[in-house]
DNA sequence: TTCACTGCAAATGCTTTGCAGCGCC
DNA sequence: GGCGCTGCAAAGCATTTGCAGTGAA
């Protein structure tokens, strides 16, 4: 077995700046995502290191993993801080933040109920906005 | 709604080899499986036209999409014609169907109450099976 | 006959990997 | 000073697309 995860890692510039960026985005970023937001800070680090760091983040448990509608595999920081979930506008893109304590209750339990631990979700719901509703748009 | 899906498909050798494959299989398989699958049949359909075939069944519903562990599209025939959710094993990829009805009525009210129209929503439920919870992975 | 569908192969885009040099411990 | 980490660029894979021939209606 292996006891420990304590696998050895150095404290990098790359390594610390993509954790601060992860720190401040409060949301789940492709590596894609999370290379484009580190540039436009300033910040230089490599496609390929994203992608590594991100990998060795994720086997340590230090962020969460899962796939966006893409497939694309997409990362956030651990800690559960503020999690809600998404209205979005099909058509002009419009998001609103809702919460729902209710699905979060309802998640966890469904989840339990089959015997399912570490459970993560996602939803989301589309549709279209007052606006393009009004608008006669599809 | 769009009052007809009645999008015109002919009715090929490919796409019915197709479609009897995916009755056959009771199961969630990526393309590239199922591809492999109609070989093994001595059925001869080109990869790409096995991608093609699946994502126009996944376009007019007769098919449900989702993504395995690995990021890949997966497909399962829609024997329930009823909207469901799923409940998926982040290591072994095990697929759960949930109904959730309170999560259904939920979703429109939201919808609702923002004035959005049109609704559709996707949820999804990440977690670790019993099997793999017991076998301690991540 | 017509035009959607198919097969082939090249192209695309995300992700991984080999290698040489740099920097943390 | 040693060894892991980084950057660059090429490789690897799944998926998509252009084009011409084939077959369903």
């Amino acid at each position: 077995m292996d006891g420990g995860p304590a696998r050895e890692q150095r404290v990098t510039k790359q390594r610390l700046a993509v954790g601060a960026a992860l720190e401040k985005i409060d949301d789940f970023v492709s590596t894609q995502e999370l290379y484009r937001l580190l540039h436009n800070d300033g910040v230089s680090v490599s496609l390929a290191t994203s992608y590594r760091i991100l990998q060795s983040m994720a086997d340590d448990g230090l962020v969460d993993v899962l796939r966006n509608a893409e497939g694309e595999a997409v990362y956030r920081r651990c800690s559960v801080a503020s999690h809600h979930h998404h209205l979005l506008c099909r058509s002009c893109g419009k998001a609103v933040e809702i919460q729902a304590p209710a699905v979060e209750s309802w998640a966890a339990s469904t989840a339990q109920a089959h015997g399912f631990t570490q459970v993560q979700h996602t939803v989301e719901i589309y549709g279209l906005c007052p606006e393009c509703s009004a608008a006669g748009r599809t």
